[in-house]
Formats: structure tokens, C-alpha cells, sequence
DNA sequence: CTCCTCAACTCGTACATACATGTACTACGG
DNA sequence: CCGTAGTACATGTATGTACGAGTTGAGGAG
């Protein structure tokens, strides 16, 4: 393997010699010198191409680990960090039909793209509601939610965790109480009890995760997450569910379609 | 002001001391004890209250920039990061009827939020579009499209920059290409040249900026950015335009709906 | 041939030091 | 009264050193 080539430091620019640095190693991930998963020539070596110190090579790759662009392995190297392929979320993502070929939406989405999906981390409480799932419910401090949580995971990568809250009036003692929904999963079971669904709402943020969704979505550092919370509506327009979801931003791209009218 | 109060070092621990003291102060942010745009303790104040070196601290300092939690600003001290008002973007707001009142959508919304809104950096050229353009807008690789390129602000602050793409046989000439689009910009004219809006579709992705962006946005270190992708289509199913924006992710939360049939 | 040990190389953590650069306030001179 | 120089303090950049800890592969023992 040819050894990649940098260019020398410009000892009359203003910008700070970690920064030239960076921009070297970060034009040759963009111009392709650097492949995705191939390895940043390593610290010791940078030294000696750039004759300074290694604090300052480490600043500078800690410049591109912060841009998402390199991942540092302990004890092997600094790697161009590479994407996995996206799960592209459609639309009519909570059609319908698809619930009634009995399977939840995450389930039949994944197996359509060929990969092995599973849950785990199943938790069912009954509590009572955030102060702003009680409101999007219209629900008062005083009632309760029936709380699902759980994660998604992709051929064992988990890549999503999503908790659902329904009032505690309708769930409880349903199947949605219970760890397995049953078939068509939980939106099923809601329409088996009388509320026929006509849309869900979503709103999405995009955010750094907090300690904990690093930990369960085993994120690499510099990647953001997409905060959505969804609620469900019935045809009589009540709010019967919402479902707060963290996904990795790197696995996932939404798609949406606005009326122009 | 009482001085803020934080733990002693666990000896005992196997976690390392900066993260220790990143932990001791991630927790005082959200617990309130350190508020928005409040200052954290000085390096040197840190290092005398934990008996660490410098470096230990900044690097616990860093991780929190990283999470987007704090900003730093030379000479001055690192302070707990505010975050601005966000704009909501609701489903309705490319709505025929806005751009009937003679407002484009960014500068409807904004005055109605109360915002002064400005857009800058105009740019519009002729030009073969990007590959992914192309195929969005059914072109091949000979044909060209008028690129208008902007950046909108609210009070003065950047909050995004777009590019939008409209096929150079329906835009060449017309009031598309000019840098004033008129009243209800370029969706009012491309309805006036006969292409009547049936909706659009929205891809949305979530990244780290790139250093471009984060200087056109003036972005804070830790903020994510929104990448979204609209494609405008006609009544008659033809792509007209493909809009690809940029959004702070702290200033926006978009909301869209979704249909259960 | 297989397994294990060990050396070499990698990044991680932490220390000490020095000077540069930006900010804010004070004190002095006009 | 105003402006400015100075000073204290803040973070930014960079050097050098030391040791810890994970990974890898070569080479020797069995």
C-alpha cells in the first residue's frame, strides 16, 4: 500500500498548526485519499511527518473525531469512520396494510431491506405521564400511562430506542400491557379496541446524545441523534399514543411528503 | 453569587479523572445548579479545587463542548450553552394560501413568530446540476438548471442556507433567475408559468456541520445540523425544483404528518 | 504444528511548563 | 470627563515527558 501522502505544514499562514493538520487529513478523507475504514497514519508518524508535538497531533485528530470524520481505536489506530448503509423511513411507513399482514412497522421494514431485526430490552411499567406526553395526550397529573420501552436492533446493531405512552384507561389490561403485542403490533391492538387510527404526527429534533444513548445505541462520537415523538390520532381526533424515539443519525434518513395545497 | 459546588474525585473509581470531573459538571448543568449562559469555574479554579494539571481539565472541558453542553470564549470563560428560541416548521407552511398573500414561506412564518427575517448572500447561476439533482429532477447529465443559492436570517443571526435547483428550460429568463423572485417566491412563479404545486416530498438527514456550514451558520462547536432535500412536483407528476437546505438543528424542530392508511 | 510469551506499536491519561491572545477592569494622564 | 495604558485573568496553542493499557504479530517452547 502506497504511503499517503501530506502536505507540508505553511509556516506563514495564521491558523494554528493542529488545524493545518486537520485540514490535511480531512481533505484526504474528502478527496477519497483516505477510503472509508482505511487507517489515519498514526500518531507517532504524524509527528515525524510534522515535526511538532504530539499534543498537538492529537488536537488535531480530535478535530476530526468532533466532525464525525475518523473513529480512534484503542491500541490500533485512528480509522476514517465508516457508514452503515441507511434505513431510508418512507411515509406510509405506518400504513395500514401493513399492520394487517400482522406485522409491526419496524419488523416488516427490515425484512423488506433484507436485514434481521430484533427487540430487546422490553419494559412495561404503569406510571405517570412526562408533563409534555400528558399534555400531547391531554391527560392531567393524576392519570396514568401505560409506558413501553424497548430498543430495535439490525443484524444485533441496535440503531433505535423508542418509548410508547398510552393513557393507562385504554391499555391496561390489554395485550399492550404485555411484552409480546401480538401481531401487527401495538397500533393493531389500538384499532382492535375501537380506535381506528387516521394520522400520526412527528416531530423531530436533531441533537448530541446524552451519555446514556451513546451507551445504548453504541454510538461512535460526533454522531448526532434524531429526537422524534409521534402521536397518534383517531378519526374521532384523539390522541391515543405517543411514541418518543432516539435513532442514530447515521443509520437513518426520514422522508416526508408536504401537501402543496 | 454562591460558589458553585462540586464533588471530590472517587480515588477508588476506574473511570478516568477528566471524565470524572466532565460527569460532576454535566450533572450540576442539568440539575440547574450551573443555568443557561451561566460561567463554569475557571480552569484555574478547577484545577486548584480537584489538584489536577491544566490539560486534565480541559480535556474534561472538551468533552462537554463535544456533547454541545457548554461554548468556550477566549479570554472570557466557558459558559453553560443557551439555546435560542427554536422555529417550528409545521406541515402547512408551503400552503398555496401563503404564497397567495404575496409572502414566501421563510418570510411569512418569521414575521408571524414575530422575527425580523433577512435574506443574503444571493448567488445565481447557470450550471450542470449535481449528480442527485439530476436524477430528482429526471435530468441527464447535458442538461442545466438556474442555481439559486441563499442564506436566511432571523434578527440578524443565520439560521440556514438553501440552494435550490430549478431545470434551466422552465427557469431561463423568467423572474427565477433574478436575485428578487418577487412576491411569493419562486413557487408563485412557477405556478404563474403553469406548473400547478401538488406537494412536496422531504428528505431529512442529521450530521455534523461541515466547516463551510459551520462558519455560514455560525454555528456553535456540538451543534448538528439538518440536511433536508425537497422535491416540488406538479400536478402531473413532474419534478420543478429541488430545494437542499441547511438548519442549525438548536433553532428548528420540524414537524410533519403522516397518514395511517 | 500449536500455544504462549513477549516485544513493538497503538492510543489513553496525566503531569509540568511556556508563551500567545483575547477580555475586562482599574488607574492614571490628559 | 474621557480615553488609554496597564494589569489581571481568561482561554488557545505548543513543547516535552512519563506511564497505562489494548492489539498485533513474531518467535520460541512444548
Amino acid at each position: 500500500m502506497a504511503e499517503l501522502s501530506l502536505p507540508d505544514l505553511d509556516p506563514t499562514s495564521d491558523r494554528a498548526v493542529f488545524r493545518q493538520i486537520a485540514d490535511h487529513i480531512r481533505d484526504a478523507i474528502e478527496q477519497g485519499s483516505l477510503a472509508e475504514g482505511e487507517k489515519v497514519p498514526s500518531e507517532a508518524r504524524l509527528m515525524q511527518h510534522y515535526g511538532v508535538a504530539r499534543m498537538t497531533i492529537r488536537n488535531a485528530l480530535q478535530v476530526l473525531q468532533g466532525e464525525g470524520l475518523t473513529v480512534a481505536e484503542h491500541g490500533r489506530g485512528v480509522f476514517v469512520r465508516s457508514h452503515p448503509p441507511v434505513r431510508r423511513l418512507a411515509l406510509d411507513r405506518f400504513a395500514r396494510r401493513h399492520r394487517e399482514q400482522g406485522k409491526a412497522a419496524f419488523i416488516a421494514e427490515t425484512e423488506g431491506a433484507g436485514g434481521r431485526p430484533t427487540v430487546d430490552l422490553i419494559k412495561i411499567t404503569e406510571e405517570a405521564p412526562p408533563a409534555s406526553v400528558a399534555e400531547l395526550l391531554g391527560l392531567t397529573a393524576t392519570d396514568s400511562v401505560i409506558r413501553r420501552s424497548r430498543r430495535y436492533l439490525i443484524n444485533g446493531q441496535p440503531v433505535e430506542t423508542a418509548v410508547s405512552y398510552v393513557p393507562a384507561e385504554i391499555a391496561r389490561g390489554t395485550r399492550i400491557a404485555e411484552p409480546d403485542s401480538g401481531p401487527g403490533g401495538i397500533y393493531a391492538r389500538l384499532e382492535e379496541l375501537g380506535h381506528r387510527l387516521d394520522h400520526f404526527v412527528e416531530e423531530i429534533r436533531s441533537r448530541m446524545p446524552l451519555r446514556e444513548e451513546t451507551r445504548a445505541l453504541k454510538l461512535a462520537p460526533g454522531v448526532p441523534v434524531f429526537h422524534l415523538v409521534r402521536t397518534a390520532y383517531t378519526t374521532v381526533g384523539r390522541a391515543v399514543e405517543v411514541c418518543d424515539t432516539v435513532m442514530s443519525s447515521d443509520a437513518y434518513v426520514l422522508s416526508y411528503e408536504l401537501p402543496a395545497r
